[in-house]
RNA sequence: GCCCCCGUAGUUCAACGGAUAGAAUAGCUCCCUUCUAAGGAGUAGAUCGAGGUUCGAUUCCUCGCAGGGGUACCA
């Protein structure tokens, strides 16, 4: 609805010029409103009010609008037509669960790849990983509708010093090693090692082969927890030994990057030149002792991805790895993998009873995300950490989110489903009817709600802000909820009836399209 | 030291530079013989501080104050 309000609005204005629309939140000031004449005032050089004057005598001729107004000191205001909006109430009704998505032609069709989680198999998952494991899937989801096409990946680091540390972690669990301050700690590694006794004594001088081993293992119990209780399932969990070292990408990064001329040597190793795409150092390719270093392996990983066919890459990363942002995006760009972004999430902090709980992987000291989902369930928990900008630093109460999960603002949603599903099973569709019967306030301000959902979808889209999404579901179901207390179906007079059952169901269906894509199940009885 | 994120009702969070700063939860008052009260109506309650930029600043800039994270030839 934003696009047409746009285009009717361009009519009327002859230079080039982003024209934003916004959606007031009182009815005074229309259902749509815009500043563009605050714009044009400085273009023009004359005030805002004359612009805006000039604009609306235009506009008023248009049927699209009903009504169109200045206000002080320069918005336009306008009211879109009964009948504009009763035209995109059917349009609801007649595309169902396709409604606010997208097809893209070939020309602007993207090959996209969502890279999240990716935690090293080292042990359970955190809460942080949780957060991105919700978004990166809310945004895949997000892409999707709007026709790109989409690969969930988890980049499995199997290999390397992590692997080592556990493999001596376990080992020195069974006592054949003494215990070193940096090795892992948790519970759950002195359960693997106790199991695997007999494997450990066996290979206890084979540190990277133990490792590997309980990886393997950690692995499965992360798929589970994903695929199972989060419900995030994964195109392809990419694995850095196989896929990506064994499979020479580390060498063909390099060779990139060399060719053309963005390495040297220095102190024994060799540097790629970052610094040209904004990192504040040049970074180390291979390190003196002439083995790869962790990045060179990142930028395999990225060239991988290009040579896959992908245009590009969203990687979500958590807040520990700030520092990395900017060598990956030059990686990036030196593989060509354009339109990559990185999103970083910030940190979750567990709090119990208001004062925090400090939580350590390698000390074993957290809430896993598995726990997390038995606690308070899978629908609570990821409407709960998608509502959150991912730049927020959040204070989880594990105490106060059980408490609340009753309360949780998911199922206010889900229950605004629930009722407009009962609606339709307990009457029945008209084969004619007329909408123009739907002239109440709350009628009115339910159909306004729902024609903002491709819009929210298509801007979500843009800025990957799928807390805004959330937002949009609360206000949905309230919009909703507010309409199902004043007016009625059943029991109306019949043309009203049948003209409000076409209301219902298309609010049914924005609801619906809103929590599958934000990936909450959607219930038919509560 | 340098870089990034953050500071908003009692609490957890919103607010593309826009109009009277929104929700939820906690508090108080009401509303179930009618499509599920996991709901609705009402009430009370907030921008860390000081400057600046402009028609307009929670938002941008500068300086403070408070919190979190990053600053490896580790992964």
């Amino acid at each position: 609805m934003k696009e047409k309000v746009v285009k009717a609005l361009k009519k009327a204005i002859s230079e080039e010029i982003a024209i934003e629309v916004s959606v007031p939140d009182q009815e005074e000031f229309g259902h749509y409103s815009t500043n563009v004449a605050f714009k044009l005032a400085r273009v023009r050089r004359t005030s805002p009010l004359t612009v805006a004057e000039e604009i609306v005598s235009i506009i008023r001729k248009e049927k699209f609008f009903f009504r169109a107004e200045v206000a002080h000191p320069g918005f336009i205001n306008v009211w879109i037509s009964e009948k504009e909006l009763a035209k995109e109430l059917i349009s609801i009704t007649k595309q169902k669960n396709k409604y606010g998505t997208k097809k893209q032609i070939k020309t602007t069709k993207k090959k996209m790849q969502v890279e999240f989680v990716s935690a090293n198999p080292t042990g359970p998952l955190t809460l942080a990983n949780g957060r991105g494991g919700f978004l990166g899937d809310a945004i895949a989801n997000v892409l999707i509708s709007q026709g790109h096409t989409v690969e969930r990946e988890y980049y499995v680091n199997d290999t390397g010093n992590q692997v080592q540390t556990l493999g001596k972690s376990i080992v020195a669990n069974c006592g054949f090693i003494p215990f070193e301050e940096n090795y892992y700690k948790g519970e759950y590694v002195k359960a693997w090692a106790e199991s695997h006794a007999s494997f450990v004594e066996k290979n206890k001088n084979k540190f990277e082969a133990v490792g590997e081993c309980a990886a393997k293992d950690f692995l499965k119990m992360i798929k589970e927890a994903l695929e199972k209780k989060a419900h995030i399932h994964f195109d392809r969990y990419t694995s850095e030994k196989i896929n990506i070292h064994e499979a020479g990408y580390v060498k063909k990064a390099f060779e990139l990057f060399s060719k053309i001329g963005k390495t040297y040597e220095a102190d024994g190793a060799v540097w790629l030149k970052t610094t040209e795409y904004a990192d504040d150092k040049d970074r180390v390719l291979y390190t003196s002792e002439k083995t790869p270093t962790y990045f060179l392996a990142d930028a395999g990983h990225y060239l991988e991805t290009k040579k896959r066919g992908f245009s590009g890459k969203i990687l979500i990363l958590g807040p520990d790895h700030y520092g990395y942002v900017a060598r990956i995006q030059a990686a990036a760009e030196l593989v060509g993998l354009r339109e990559s972004k990185v999103i970083i999430t910030q940190a979750v902090r567990l709090v119990d009873k208001g004062s925090e709980v400090k939580m350590s992987k390698r000390k074993g000291q957290f809430v896993t995300f598995a726990e997390l989902m038995e606690e308070v369930g899978m629908d609570a928990a990821r409407f709960f950490f998608l509502m959150i900008s991912p730049d927020s630093h959040m204070d989880f109460d594990i105490g106060l989110a059980k408490e609340r999960s009753v309360k949780n603002p998911v199922f206010y949603v889900q229950y605004a489903l629930v009722r407009a599903g009962s609606i339709l099973e307990k009457t029945k569709k008209q084969t004619t009817v007329d909408l123009s019967l739907l002239s109440t306030k709350e009628d009115i301000a339910l159909i306004r709600k729902l024609v903002e959902f491709p819009d929210v979808l298509e801007s979500v889209s843009d800025d990957f802000g799928i807390h805004h999404l959330t937002q949009y579901a609360s206000e949905c179901a309230k919009t909703f909820h507010n309409f199902y207390e004043k007016e009625k179906v059943s029991g109306e007079e019949k043309k009203i009836a049948g003209a409000r059952r076409v209301l219902v169901e298309a609010s049914y269906y924005v609801l619906q399209n809103t929590l599958q894509i934000l990936g909450c199940s959607r219930p038919k009885k509560m």
